[in-house]
RNA sequence: UCCUCGGUAGCUCAAUCGGCAGAGCGGGUGGCUGUUAACCACUAGGUUGGGGGUUCAAGUCCCUCCCGGGGAGCCA
């Protein structure tokens, strides 16, 4: 007998094959055992007869969700099973008879879940995120593979960082003292579009920030680009592309899996530009409108976010922060110095924040201002300062979540169900 | 770090005013000729997160510690 995956059946229709896999659940019935069988690729129904089987026809009938099994039967179309085919066994290889499985047919709490996530993950909930994660980087990829970037491998140990050293996580490094696990590539990727123009990364992400909500994992991807010769409004122009193709490309190919996740992909399917474009004033003044006492110079909280994100039907841009709240490199306003050219992209239907960017600080001196300003030390920013030195040029990139859009385009309630092994302020097991 | 909610059978939860610790799922045994979280019958399963206290009596009230969930701050 031929071996197929259940991807396959269509052209195996009718015919003998083997399949390799798992029993997912079971049902019995006098004389025909029905088992939901899984083999990566995707279900089916697996009809086990008495009269056919025989003496192992006693072992099927009671077997533990979760063994591994070998299946050798017939394809047959059949609308009443999951997937639209069942295999009608003539015989059956029991591989593994599992242990009772920790993970029931019922419903789990969280963290029994997340203690549980190396079992969890085998789940068709789980096993469907998974599938659109993969999507969706290999869209960021294909992006930016398409408009002639190069990828830039950024360290993950950093003596320089991007911001103050309170939510680093510091390692020991030989004799070197302390390195920080990285929290950007793109103090990095600066120095790499000298040499090769418009530049990515894709890697995770360390923040060893006490935070604890559904946006939050203190180990994340993120996805970075930069670009020399690029402004403010280029920067933003680039980001609507790219958020629109990776969106699109992601829900088409993976219809499926978002349907079993039970996303409705219409309000996705709007997400092509123009996106919509306030500044960070506007957004004031409706908050201000919304009963918000919220003040100038003040970031906005993620209830300010939610509350914006509802009155947008795709993604808004919030542009020109006040420079006191934003990080020291964005480059200020030449006519209003209190502002920075930056903008942080909110995802609609509650999301929030996916992407926060901004055009770079190309001048020396300001930089240097800016360095002393944040109370950092421009010793430590050696490097990164001769980048001002050597043939400046006005450049801009942004840093996209991997999981937070993930978790948008999926429809979840909180990323930690977006990455394989989550890892967060109470969990870094299993 | 702060606010808030919670911890009872392997899992999800219930237990009235402080008064015999229960159900569903899962496990075991048996039944059922096509099931859809299958169903039916029977059955086993408990240091009520740990420690201390009040009381004739504590899952329930008080103190304390531990472990989680949600949120804030911070950020993607």
């Amino acid at each position: 007998m031929k071996e197929c995956s259940i991807s396959q059946f269509p052209e195996y229709i009718g015919q003998d094959v083997t399949i390799k896999g798992w029993v997912s659940n079971r049902r019995s019935s006098g004389r025909v055992s029905f088992l939901i069988f899984r083999d990566g690729t995707g279900i089916c129904q697996v009809v086990a007869e008495r009269d056919v089987l025989g003496d192992t026809y006693q072992e099927i009938r009671k077997i533990p969700i979760e063994s591994s099994v070998i299946v050798h039967g017939k394809v047959v179309e059949e609308g009443r099973s999951a997937g639209g085919f069942e295999v009608q066994a003539s015989s059956i290889d029991i591989v593994h008879l599992s242990d009772e499985f920790p993970i029931g047919k019922k419903e789990h709490g969280p963290d029994f879940l997340l203690s549980n996530r190396h079992l969890w993950l085998r789940s068709a909930r789980q096993t469907a995120i998974m599938r659109v994660r993969d999507a969706l980087v290999r869209h960021v990829r294909n992006y930016f593979y398409e408009n002639t970037f190069t990828l830039i491998d950024t360290p993950i140990f950093t003596t320089t960082c991007g911001e103050d050293t309170s939510n680093l996580f510091s390692v020991d490094y030989f004799d070197l003292g302390k390195t920080y696990l990285s929290q950007t590539g793109q103090l990095y990727l600066e120095a790499a579009i000298f040499g090769l123009g418009k530049v990515y990364c894709l890697g995770p992400t360390f923040r060893a920030e006490r935070s604890k909500t559904r946006r939050h994992l203190t180990e994340f991807w993120m996805v970075e680009a930069e670009m020399a010769y690029y402004d403010h409004k280029m920067n933003l122009d680039l980001q609507e592309d790219f958020v629109s193709y990776i969106v699109q490309n992601t829900i088409a190919e993976r219809q499926e899996d978002l349907k079993l996740l039970e996303r409705d992909i219409e309000p996705l399917k709007r997400v092509v530009p123009p996106f919509h474009r306030i500044s960070y004033d506007e957004a004031l003044d409706i908050l201000h409108k919304q009963g918000s006492d919220i003040v100038w110079g003040a970031d906005l909280g993620g209830d300010d976010e939610t509350v914006i994100t509802q009155l947008f039907d795709k993604p808004v841009f919030i542009e020109n922060y006040p420079k006191q709240t934003k990080a020291f490199y964005m480059k200020q306003h030449p006519d209003r110095p209190e502002y920075v050219f930056c903008a942080d992209l909110l995802a609609p239907e509650g999301y929030g924040e996916i992407i926060g960017g901004s055009q770079r600080e190309d001048n020396y001196d300001l930089l240097i201002k800016a360095i002393k300003d944040n109370n950092l030390e421009p010793e430590t920013y050696g490097w990164y300062l001769d980048l001002r030195r050597y043939g400046s040029v006005p450049h801009a990139g942004f840093g996209l979540g991997i999981e937070r859009t993930l978790s948008w385009i999926c429809g979840l309630k909180h990323v930690r169900e977006t990455i394989p092994f989550p890892r967060m302020l109470y969990r870094a097991y299993p």
